[in-house]
RNA sequence: GCGUAGGUGGUGGAGUGGUCAAUCACAAGAGACUGUAAAUCUCUCGACUUCGGUCUUCGAAGGUUCGAAUCCUUCCCUACGCA
């Protein structure tokens, strides 16, 4: 299997730094697991990294999609895939980078979603629906899925309903299989450190324009919805924006939605007993792992 | 100083004589997650607990009542209005 080397951790707590620095003594390429960095015009939201930070080092899978439209990890997926083939053939390593722990988990391992494609139309339909009522939808079209389905969830209801109104039932869950020999860092940052350093990255990015990024999405056609939809920066600024909030709300509740989110992303990496965690000052001991991982056999 | 409206859990804010440890929201804490994942959803949340319960609360002190966070008196505090 081949190796590969993945950066995690929760958002502000300086990846995309240590990534390039690892990148840079290994001869690696960087590929983002970002489910918003995907997106096209982005940036300041996303703290997307700039071409000087990169420092030469190639990056991939930032600015691949438009944000009009519905990404789906499967599509990331296939992307990632190929673009690790690719950094392989070239001989050298491929470094995952972000936040999002779904993304990378389905890079390392095989989670074989189901191939049903989304279907924008009966989404849009079952959207309009209760929990309840898609429920029972469910319940008729696959009862063994709606036995253990969060009932109040309409994501992940509706999903269902998409996959079973095409295959007749939802698939049972397969067991992830490996695709790569993968070394797995988190960086761990203290709860309180974390809070901190995610405030001051908002202040520092309202002053860098953020505004004016939203501003220039929905100029460009990308509707008030869907940048809601979007989430943190890009949800609670469209709010904003519309007057739904104050600026004092927007900060206030933006902020903390952050921290919640950082704690979300904690819970997801804390289920992988494979990560290695070390704190961010410990570079040298994280390099010292990495250079230890690719001279394994 | 006078008038008015108030003082309930970490916060906002219900309750206005009995079934109130106190609807609800937020914050906080713990989680779930298989083609929307920065999304979506769940649980806990006065104190103590052998997890079945136990105990103490509604600015303070008195009083009325079988019974008060709810009614009365005084005091303290806050906001607004008049001085």
């Amino acid at each position: 299997m081949p190796k590969i080397i993945a950066i995690v951790g929760p958002t502000a707590s300086g990846k995309s730094d240590l990534a390039v620095e690892i990148a840079r003594q290994i001869n690696g390429e960087i590929i983002s697991t970002d489910s918003r960095q995907i997106y096209r015009g982005m940036d300041i939201g996303t703290g997307k990294i700039t071409k000087r930070e990169m420092r030469g080092v190639p990056h991939h899978l930032l600015d691949v999609a438009n944000p009009k439209r519905q990404f789906s990890v499967a599509q990331y997926e296939r992307l990632a895939l190929r673009t690790i083939q690719n950094i392989l053939k070239r001989g050298k390593v491929p470094i995952l980078c972000g936040g999002t722990g779904l993304y990378t988990d389905a890079i390392i391992s095989d989670l074989s979603f189901p191939t049903v494609k989304p279907d924008p139309t009966l989404r849009r339909t079952l959207s309009k629906l209760s929990p309840e009522q898609l429920f029972e939808q469910l319940q008729k079209l696959d009862p063994v899925r709606a036995e253990n389905i969060e009932k109040t969830n309409p994501h992940r209801l509706i999903r269902a309903i998409e996959i079973a109104t095409e295959l007749g039932a939802v698939p049972p869950k397969a067991n992830p299989t490996p695709r790569y020999n993968a070394l797995m860092i988190g960086i761990a940052v203290s709860r309180e450190k974390l809070a901190e350093r995610i405030s001051l990255r908002l202040i520092k990015r309202m002053r860098s324009g953020m505004l004016g990024e939203i501003k220039k999405l929905h100029k460009d056609g990308l509707s008030w919805k869907r940048m809601e939809e979007l989430g943190l920066e890009y949800r609670f600024l469209a709010q904003f924006l519309q007057k739904k909030i104050t600026r004092e709300e927007m900060l206030r509740d933006l902020d903390t939605a952050i921290r919640h989110y950082a704690k979300r992303q904690m819970v997801w990496f804390k289920r992988n007993k494979t990560i290695k965690w070390f704190p961010l000052e410990e570079q040298e001991k994280i390099l010292k792992e990495v250079h230890a991982f690719l001279k394994q056999k």
